[in-house]
DNA sequence: CTTTTGTGTAGTGTTGACAGTTTGCCAACT
DNA sequence: AGTTGGCAAACTGTCAACACTACACAAAAG
């Protein structure tokens, strides 16, 4: 299996991605997720194919998959519009993470390799240290957050888990993240709990990795419905171009 | 939302599917899960073109949707094979249920209707009377099992619960039963099971009604596991066809 | 003034054809 | 005899053109 590399190289683009549409589906994902084109706007078929210098045929193909990746919905007849936001949708997605992110934590400790917990650990110090310096503002902490994240998913060496979480919602999570700028907002008290998940895989205790997992994510989730309700139209952007 | 009907109708065809592509994409998928096509077949365009009458660009997108549902893979400038069945797959996909369908259970326990409960017992109503009749060959047995495991998901209420599981796993697991003919199995005991996570169900329990999931899809998974070590070739097949 | 119907335009669905790459085979060479 | 090189066929990726549907605006009737 080809092994990625964490989630930040997801914005892929090897010098000459292998074929058209594939190139064209990746900087696509990166404009969605920027928020280049907004939620809800619609696709229009000759216009990004314009935009982007191919024809339609394979555009159409990039769209099929954005449509598979879960980032636009096709209408028949009408088109593709990128997906838009809802806050219950968000809160969705961070149920099917409690859940599918909790058994990869189990699965971890049970298969990670020594040397990658070990490079796990590095990575917590990496994100202390670039906690401390800029005090919690960390644009890094964003990505770095799900890095850590995707490092257990990887070390489930569930297949999977792997495809489901890596390719379909964390395109997802980093977009809401984008666009709400919800940084991770507790980003001390979620280090230390990341620390705990480690030692507890370290220990290859799958069922308290498990819980703390589950318990991490849950509490994500709650705070980001408090954040929710303290501003509720968050959810609602977007109706715009028709 | 469009509340599909259960899972013996997502090999759909409204009299007139709104597109060619996605007429021909749901062929396939039978024709996939079937074994018409059998896993690690090459797919050729011109072929399936020529076969069912159409033009290689709405099959060339029918197979990108496909893709999106796990069910090919494809390879640049080489082209798409049917997905080929590993018992490690298989035991991976039954972890994942395991996880998902643990919390699908405990949101139904707290979001299903009275009425959605109530017709959930009559099925496994149905189910008892089938299992009677046919003394467990049952062959409706089967989809009747991931009957009301679509029920149960669809009670979540969850609207990416229901996607993945019901548009990607789903398949996968239709496609692994009909290629080994694993049957339940152990019906009766799965149906008690059933009734079991009804109850907890209904008594809005969904802690236990987690827990009575995830153990019934354990059983399930260690069952096969021992099939599979009976037999260790049977995920092996399929490495025809060139 | 409101509602309905007809027409026009934009856009998607579909088709066919062309170019580049891969693959399989055959022949020549080691 | 085994291996390597090149050649040809098939297939995938890409492009441009056509047909049909859906939506919008306008005009006419109630």
């Amino acid at each position: 299996m080809n092994e990625l590399t964490p989630v930040t190289a997801l914005a892929q683009s090897e010098p000459e991605s292998r074929t058209l549409a594939d190139r064209v589906c990746g900087e696509i994902v990166t404009a969605i997720i920027k928020g280049d084109i907004p939620p809800g706007h619609k696709i229009s078929e000759p216009e990004l194919a314009r935009t982007y210098g191919i024809s339609r045929g394979p555009l159409r193909e990039a769209i099929r998959r954005l449509e598979g990746l879960r980032l636009v919905i096709r209408i028949p007849h009408v088109g593709a519009r990128v997906v838009s936001l809802s806050s219950q949708e968000l809160i969705e997605i961070y149920h099917v993470r409690e859940a599918m992110e909790g058994m990869a934590c189990r699965l971890a400790a049970e298969n990670m390799t020594d040397d990658e917990i070990q490079s796990l650990r590095e990575l917590l110090d990496e994100h202390e240290h670039s906690l401390e310096e800029t005090e919690g503002r960390a644009y890094f902490q964003k990505e770095g957050d799900l890095d850590f994240h995707y490092r257990i998913v990887q070390g489930s060496k569930n297949n999977k888990l792997k495809e489901i979480l890596g390719v379909e919602l964390y395109h997802l999570v980093r977009m809401y993240r984008y666009q709400f700028s919800l940084s991770s907002s507790r980003p001390v008290r979620a280090l230390a709990e990341h620390r705990h998940i480690v030692d507890a895989i370290q220990q290859r205790d799958g069922e308290l990795a498990e819980m703390l997992m589950r318990r991490h994510i849950s509490a994500a989730r709650k705070n980001i419905e408090q954040k929710l309700k303290a501003k509720p139209e968050i959810g609602q952007v977007a109706n715009q171009q028709r």
